[in-house]
DNA sequence: ATACTATGTGTAACCGGTTACACATATACA
DNA sequence: TGTATATGTGTAACCGGTTACACATAGTAT
C-alpha cells in the first residue's frame, strides 16, 4: 500500500501539499494540484483511515447496539441505519447487547478505544447514570433514556389504544392484552395504551392480562391456558411475534381467526403478512426510526444543531384477515 | 482519556515498560508491573485501539458483508458471527451489498482502509479476478467462490435430494420445484438436485420448474399461475420465503396443504415454525455455518493453520404439517 | 515606497501506541 | 577472573496521516 510520502515523492511535493488536496483545504496551485493527483492515480493510493483517525481522534465509524439482530424487528431497522451511514461515508459496527447491561458496558467501552463517532443504542436496559460520562456523541432508538441524548420513538401507547380500540369496533368485547417485558418501556407503554383505552371503552373490568415476554413460544403457551379458564373473543398482542404465538393457540384449540378470535399484533414486521390468515398489527415506520436516528446522530456528530431533541413518529393501523369480520355484539 | 505517557509518568517508569505490562512480553519486574497496573487503576487507563491499530497494521475489526440483513436467512449467520468474533476479542462491520459487485467492491476498500484483519463474504456475484489481489485473509460463507479461499458452505445438491425425494415418499408425483435466482450458486445446486432426484425417481418427464427470484411476492403469483395451468401435488421451493408464497397460493386457491398439495421449503428459518400449517424444510445449520466461518477466519488471521479448506455441512430434512399426510400414489 | 493580504509550499511536531536497540546489572559457567 | 546469558529498563524511531508555523512571492491598497 502506498503511503503518503510515496505520493509525494513522486509528485516531487511535500506530504503538507498531498495532505491538501486529499483534504481540499488550504492553497494548492492547480498545476501542483493535478501533478498530485496524477501521482495517487499512477500508485492507486488511498489514505490510510487509521492514520487518519489517531490525530483527528474520529473514525468515521459508529456503533450500534441492539438487543439481538435475530428478533425479526431489528433487522430492518439495522439496514436503515446501514444505508444512511453508508451515504455519509460512516461504516456500522455491529453489537448485539441481550439486553445486558453488562455487554452493553463492554461494547461501548470497546466502541470507545476504537474512536467510533457516535453510537446508537436500542436498548431498554441501560441505567441514564452510566450514561453520563460518555463523550460520544449518542442517539436512542426505541426508548427515551434519558433527556440528554436526543431519541427516536413510535408513539407507543397511542398504538396500543388504536389497536384495543380497533379490536373493540369489529364487536370484541373480551379483550385480552399480551404484554411484554415488564421491564422494557414499550412494552409498558403499550400496556399503558391497553389499559386505558379499555377503560375509555367502559370495559374496565373485563381487563385480561397475558404475560408473553415479547416471545413466541410463551405467548401461545399462556394464550393455551387463558383459552382455557377465559372467554376471549380478541387479543391484542404486545408485538407481532407474540401475535403470531396467540394465533397458533387459537388455531390449536380449534377456534378460528377471526370469526371466534380476532388477533392484533404490534410492529408491522413483514411476518404478519406471511401466516394465515394475515395478522392486522399497528405498523410502526421501523425503517423511518432507523434511518432518522443515522441522520440525527450524524448532525451530532458533525455539531450541527438538531432541530428538535425527541422524536416521536406516527404509528399505522393496518387492518387485514385476523380482525376482518362483520361488527357484531 | 489517559494516555500511556500519563501512566508512565505516574508509574515513574517509561513507556516502553507500561507496553510490556500492557502486552505481557518482555522482561518486567514484578514490583515495576504492580506500580504500573496501580497507575493504570488509579487514570482508568483504557489503550487507544487506532494507535496500536496503526502500528500493527491489524485493528481487531472483520468485515461481514451479507446481501441483505433484511432477508431472514442473514441474521441468525450474522448473531453466529458477531458472537464468536466477541469471544475473541473482535468487532464486526456489518455491510450490505444487495448483490452488487460494485457495492462490493466500495465495501472492501474501505474495509481495507480501515485495517480490518479479514473479511467474510456471504455473496454469490463477486468475480475471484478480484479477489486474487487482496492481502486480507477472506472466508467465504454459502458459497464455493474460489479454490484458494477458505469457504463454508451446506450440502445444497443433497438437501434438495432429500426435499425431492420427500415429497415422493409422502405420495406425491407431480412435482414442481420453485427456483431461485440462475446467477446464485446455491439456488443452481438445489435446482441440480431436483433434477436429478425427479430423474432417479422416473418423474424426469414430469418436472416442473416455477421461477421464484427467493422472493415470496414472486413465488406466489408464479404458482398461483403455475396451479392454473398445471397439475401439481407438491411442491419443492428453492428457499422458505418462497415456501410461504406457494402455501398463500395454494391456500388462496382454495386447495388444501397438505391434503391436495404438499410443500417443502429450504433454508429451515424460523419462519418455517410460524405459518399455518407449519413448514416441513430442508434444514441448514445457519448458526454453525456462521461460527464455523468465524472461527475459520479467526485463525487464518492468527496464521494458524487449518485443517481443511473447504468445508460442507450436513443438512436436515425437518418433516412439520405441510407435507405430513398418508402415503398414497 | 511601505505595509498588508492572498497565494503557495515545506519542515517538523503530533496523535498514542510498539519495539529495536542500547545499556546496566546479576548470575552461571569455564 | 573473564565471558556468556538472563533479567530489567529507557531512548527514540516508527506506523501514516494532519497541521501549526515558517517562509517566500505576488498583488494591492495607502
Amino acid at each position: 500500500m502506498a503511503t503518503i510520502r510515496d505520493v509525494a515523492k513522486r509528485a516531487g511535493v511535500s506530504v503538507a501539499t498531498v495532505s491538501r488536496v486529499l483534504n481540499q483545504n488550504g492553497y494548492v496551485n492547480e498545476e501542483t494540484e493535478k501533478r498530485v493527483r496524477q501521482a495517487m492515480e499512477e500508485l492507486n493510493y488511498k489514505p490510510n483511515e487509521v492514520a487518519r483517525a489517531l490525530f483527528k481522534k474520529t473514525s468515521k465509524t459508529v456503533g450500534l447496539i441492539v438487543p439481538d439482530i435475530t428478533n425479526p424487528f431489528f433487522p430492518e431497522l439495522v439496514r436503515a441505519v446501514e444505508d444512511v451511514m453508508n451515504i455519509y461515508d460512516y461504516t456500522v459496527i455491529l453489537c448485539n447487547s441481550d439486553e445486558k447491561a453488562e455487554k452493553e458496558r463492554e461494547y461501548i467501552e470497546v466502541l470507545k478505544q476504537k474512536y467510533v463517532d457516535g453510537v446508537i443504542l436500542t436498548t431498554n436496559q441501560f441505567a441514564p447514570e452510566e450514561v453520563e460520562e460518555w463523550d460520544v456523541p449518542i442517539v436512542v432508538l426505541d426508548r427515551p433514556l434519558h433527556e440528554r441524548y436526543p431519541s427516536v420513538v413510535a408513539d407507543n401507547y397511542e398504538g396500543a389504544r388504536l389497536a384495543t380500540r380497533h379490536l373493540y369496533e369489529v364487536g370484541c368485547r373480551r379483550i385480552a392484552h399480551i404484554q411484554g417485558p415488564t421491564h422494557v418501556v414499550n412494552a409498558i407503554e403499550r400496556f399503558r395504551g391497553y389499559q386505558d383505552e379499555m377503560k375509555a371503552l367502559g370495559l374496565g373490568d373485563r381487563q385480561l392480562v397475558i404475560q408473553g415476554n415479547y416471545q413466541l413460544k410463551q405467548a401461545k403457551e399462556a394464550v393455551m391456558a387463558a383459552l382455557a379458564d377465559h372467554e376471549i373473543d380478541g387479543i391484542f398482542a404486545g408485538n407481532d411475534v407474540m401475535a403470531v404465538g396467540a394465533l397458533k393457540a387459537v388455531q390449536q384449540c380449534g377456534l378460528r381467526v377471526p370469526e371466534d378470535i380476532a388477533i392484533i399484533g404490534y410492529d408491522g414486521i413483514p411476518l404478519t403478512e406471511m401466516t394465515t390468515p394475515e395478522l392486522s398489527t399497528v405498523s410502526q415506520p421501523i425503517y423511518e426510526m432507523g434511518a432518522m436516528a443515522a441522520r440525527i446522530l450524524i448532525k451530532q456528530i458533525e455539531g450541527k444543531p438538531l432541530e428538535k431533541f425527541h422524536y416521536q413518529l406516527p404509528v399505522q393501523l393496518i387492518v387485514r384477515q385476523s380482525t376482518s369480520r362483520r361488527r357484531s355484539t
